[in-house]
DNA sequence: ATTGCACTTGCGAATCACTGCAACAACCAC
DNA sequence: GTGGTTGTTGCAGTGATTCGCAAGTGCAAT
């Protein structure tokens, strides 16, 4: 409950308040390494204080991405997770047989965005981008 | 009913069945330029016969995905779209303000591609991606 | 401390996409 | 044609996410 006082302040400014829910989702998320679904977010808050909504962990999830706070990851073929956007910006390559996950430098898909912003003036929103396809592993034992 | 003699021949070929419910998924989805959602495929269908149900349009579209006559598009923030995939594959960048609509080549992303097949291993699939942002008309009005 | 207002919450219901299951029907062999 | 096998269908139900709404509550002004 102490150690967000410069989050506290960015929702303060935003015109939004601070109630238990959102300091305790923000506590579920910020204090979990890695990524994190929204149901287990709910899971460690009820652990708390068992009358929370999910749909409250959703909105909270939202307003704190719309800050910029943290980072969603929409995985295909699975529920999407969080992470604190302190971590910075980076993708993700998955496996869609095993389900293993690569991270990828915010670099990579560095050159797509110049060339769609040169060629058609579209800024495109990169942040934490799901790339699926197959690892090696899998990709061996598809064709023996 | 009778202009998908090389398609019928496919599913037959893979021990699949021509049904009247599957003969006319297809009849929409190839008798519609551009995408279309299983909801409106749904709608369609039903104008003809009227008890399919929607679950038989998603395991079709699913079926006629596996054996590569479609292809689907999921889109942030929008149903999950279809095209026949004789228009060959490409991408889409999507405005997430106006919904607008850039069809890129499926060039673009074959740098990557070969990046992350060289670097990690990692089969990429990336036949048609939905790329999100802000056109360029959108971007000039968000900060004027 | 009290009040007012706008933001939030919990609840129920709706949404999209998908799955399990028993009844059904395409297709192949006869 | 008849029949059996096996893929398919309709229905009901599930999971993930969102929405509408009335009741509740943070926060700033009083």
């Amino acid at each position: 409950m102490s150690c967000y006082q410069d989050f506290t302040e960015d929702l303060r400014r935003a015109g939004l308040r601070l109630t238990p829910q959102r300091l305790m989702v923000m506590d579920a998320v910020f204090h979990h390494d890695g990524h994190i679904t929204a149901e287990d977010i709910h899971a460690k808050v009820r652990a708390r204080y068992p009358y929370v909504d999910l749909s409250t962990i959703y909105r909270t999830l939202q307003v704190l991405k719309d800050q910029g706070l943290i980072a969603e990851l929409r995985v295909p073929d699975g529920p999407t997770q969080y992470e604190a956007a302190s971590r910075g910006s980076h993708h993700h390559a998955i496996c869609r047989e095993c389900g293993a996950m690569l991270e990828l430098g915010a670099d990579v898909l560095e050159p797509i965005r110049e060339q769609l912003l040169r060629q058609h003036g579209f800024h495109a929103e990169f942040s934490h981008m799901a790339i699926s396809g197959l690892c090696r592993t899998c990709a061996e034992g598809e064709r023996p």
